[in-house]
DNA sequence: CGATTCTTTGAAAACAGTCAATCTGTGTGG
DNA sequence: CCACACAGATTGACTGTTTTCAAAGAATCG
């Protein structure tokens, strides 16, 4: 499964046969089942982690136990806790496979490592960061502009990838909604086409 | 002013007097009556932005010209539009000072070369990007699983410093609830004490 | 097939938004 | 110093949206 992140990361940067081999050498490849996690709260988050196949979401759990999707990820995407991972402090999140899964980790030291001795790579994560920070930044407008049916569509347009491989009721957690909102929103939608 | 921003520097970072020297000589000030903008959509931000006093919010126009708070900045914080500034593209936002304010502003190109220069303010730029991204992770959060009052008190708790010194109307547009629903459920709170 | 999970539906209640009017405090100019 | 204008905040009545609760349909999986 490493060819899967070899594409990945030639496409996004120039790199090496050797540098490629550092990186590589340094990996470990998991399998996750579904509802498997690879992060359960109070844990610290000591990996970087890109999924090479499959499905995971990170949510949390309010007050009242309901549980909150914080956000997904899918082939290709990074999961991760960056607040458990820069302050090595346990986590208050949960991460699981929402579908058999393959990721290919690898350590906190390790990384940062690999990270010293390409600097295409460091470069390269501090894109991802922010990349993230910026899709947060969408995200909290919408949040707190859009009302339930515009943020339904905004998401379906903007991660169909996730959209149609995800239970609903996970998205309406995404969302903000109740899950009987979201199945509402729906309903009308096919409606009128 | 620039006196404000060394001392918070210093309080962040240790740094020599000559590193210190280079940043202040690379640095402008810059005075903002109150309601004048920094940032108007469609420029693009090429700036950092210590305000060293004052009150700043980044806003943004939606569909129907109301107009959503996406930050607020008082002393001692950055402002800024990361998404403009990384990728070089026309803002979406508007920042405008809602005080009369100072502000210590660094070209883009001389703060690269600035963190060029002195290792630990590269690592303590990087540090400030990943506080703002925890910081934006803890509000999605709130804004998916607290009702309008938690949301409020939240925000009360946590930036007290700002919420004494910007319009109600403002701070609602932040939580992403009416005025109208803030003023009552201020009302609710001061009656039950 | 039976069990479990996921989704949908209906009806009522809670909640938040809108509109319009009023109130409050601040600052300005006469 | 007063009158006025203005922005911000509050209030009431109403409307509309979203949640909640309970139940019933799909879909999935062993």
């Amino acid at each position: 499964m490493f060819k899967v992140f070899e594409e990945y990361l030639r496409q996004k940067i120039q790199i090496s046969d050797e540098d490629l081999e550092l990186i590589r050498a340094a990996s470990i490849e998991r399998k996750l089942r579904k509802w498997q996690s690879i992060l359960h709260e109070g844990e610290i988050w000591r990996i970087n982690c890109f999924i090479a196949s499959g499905c995971f979401r990170l949510y949390r759990f309010g007050e009242d136990g309901t549980d909150h999707t914080l956000r997904f990820g899918v082939d290709n995407w990074w999961i991760s806790d960056q607040e458990s991972y820069n302050n090595e402090k346990p986590s208050e999140y949960n991460i699981e496979a929402l579908a058999g899964s393959t990721v290919i980790i690898w350590d906190k030291e390790k990384w940062e490592a690999l990270m010293s001795a390409i600097p295409a790579l460091k470069l390269f994560t501090e894109q991802l960061l922010a990349r993230g920070y910026e899709a947060s930044q969408r995200r909290i407008f919408s949040l707190i502009s859009y009302s339930a049916e515009e943020k339904y569509t905004e998401f379906q347009k903007t991660y169909p990838s996730v959209f149609n491989r995800v239970p609903l009721h996970m998205v309406a957690s995404y969302l903000g909604i109740s899950r009987e909102t979201l199945s509402r929103i729906r309903k009308e939608f096919t409606k009128h086409k």
